[in-house]
DNA sequence: TGCTTCTTCCTTGGTACGACGCATTGATGT
DNA sequence: ACATCAATGCGTCGTACCAAGGAAGAAGCA
């Protein structure tokens, strides 16, 4: 039964979705599109007239699922005349998109726990490079600017550091999704947020009171 | 034909890298057994032999890929009355290895782009998280060491700093692997050295011309 | 407005394909 | 003779993708 355009799109949605909550939870190459389309509660029809194929499903679902960290970037490039403020800002967005948004969650999940990257998915891997090499030249362009205004105590290169946020930020998101139960992402957040700055080398003046900030002997 | 015992046990080795070097190339679910017996030179009866299931072969594989890190940690372990050395020479390790020792790479490669972690291989997954723990223990003991005798300049809790040391690595790791052209590991290893320390709030006063500092104190 | 036609969205089988795992057989060291 | 190691063939299953059809919005026309 043909519905309106609003209804198809909706469907569209919908399996959308479904995909990307099967895909989190079980991966891509055990998610058959058969249980895509009973989560989305239709059938397999819609999704090939919808997408051409699984790959390209995959693909859509990922740019879907990524679009709060797209937007994200672009509201710090946009904070380039505030260099600290538009760091602190990302990482804290960073890290509370991950602890609660699930549809952010799930696509890094899915990115770095339930794929497999192959040939055949060169496209989004392209995408995806894309992306994060976007994040590092961010943070080379506040880097830099933050050197320029003296805010930061560094000599190394914006480049470099640039870089070395990302891996930075990459490496809690990956560890922490691959074992959550390690630690807590939301206790150890004001942690890393520290650790973050004294690797650009700023000393964070802001007081804590709550944190112990235990005497070692 | 039967083999003798070390035919035997050959062929099992041969398996493990034939599979070893296509999963880490196809991952997990495109490599078919058959696939792995024809890289193997055999048929693929002896795989059916040698390990129960594919699962059972995806654990062997993984086991056997991380040896090199494996005995890494127990011998960063074995210096723990030389905290700095100790610490040094493991990300030195772990980034070197990680460019030069193929078989090193491959299984970081496995787990980290080539298999989608679903239930099927809770076994596994333990075993790599228990991985995981112990070097953040490690790097527990070892910062707690360092801090007891000031040899590094912070408060932080040991816990909290054994975390950090493995996020920080990990995200090397995986952004790397994911995009090799993005940066030259080898040319950025002795960057991400030198932040390390700014990250435990140690001054690397070392302007060593060659990097075989042989002379543990 | 009412009728027809076109187009869009979706359903339902069907097909081709290839994988895993096992069972049977075979060969040979011990 | 016996246990061990390997080759081969088959059964079963499940998947992606396609084909034909149907049903009703949307659009043209009076």
């Amino acid at each position: 039964m043909r519905r309106t355009k609003e209804e198809a799109e909706k469907t569209r949605q919908t399996v959308l979705e479904a995909a990307l909550k099967l895909f989190s939870r079980d991966g891509y190459s055990l998610t058959t599109l058969s249980r895509i389309a009973k989560e989305a509660g239709c059938s397999r029809g819609p999704i090939y007239w919808h997408f051409e194929s699984k790959d390209d499903l995959y693909e859509a679902v990922l740019a879907y699922s990524q679009e709060p960290l797209e937007a994200l970037v672009e509201e710090c490039e946009g904070m380039r005349d505030r260099p600290v403020e538009a760091m602190t800002h990302f990482i804290d967005q960073w890290l509370s998109l991950l602890a609660n948004d699930r549809r952010y969650r799930q696509s890094f999940e899915i990115l770095l726990n339930k794929t497999e990257l192959t040939d055949a998915m060169t496209r989004t891997l392209k995408r995806e490079r894309k992306l994060t090499q976007s994040i590092v030249a961010m943070f080379s362009t506040l880097t830099a600017e933050a050197q320029a205004r003296s805010l930061i105590d560094t000599t190394e290169q914006p480049e470099d550091l640039g870089l070395l946020c990302y891996t930075y930020l990459m490496g809690i998101t990956q560890t922490w999704l691959f074992a959550p139960r390690l630690f807590s992402l939301k206790q150890e957040a004001p942690f890393f947020q520290r650790q973050f700055w004294r690797l650009l080398g700023r000393e964070v003046q802001l007081a804590q009171p709550d944190k112990s900030n235990k005497y070692k002997r």
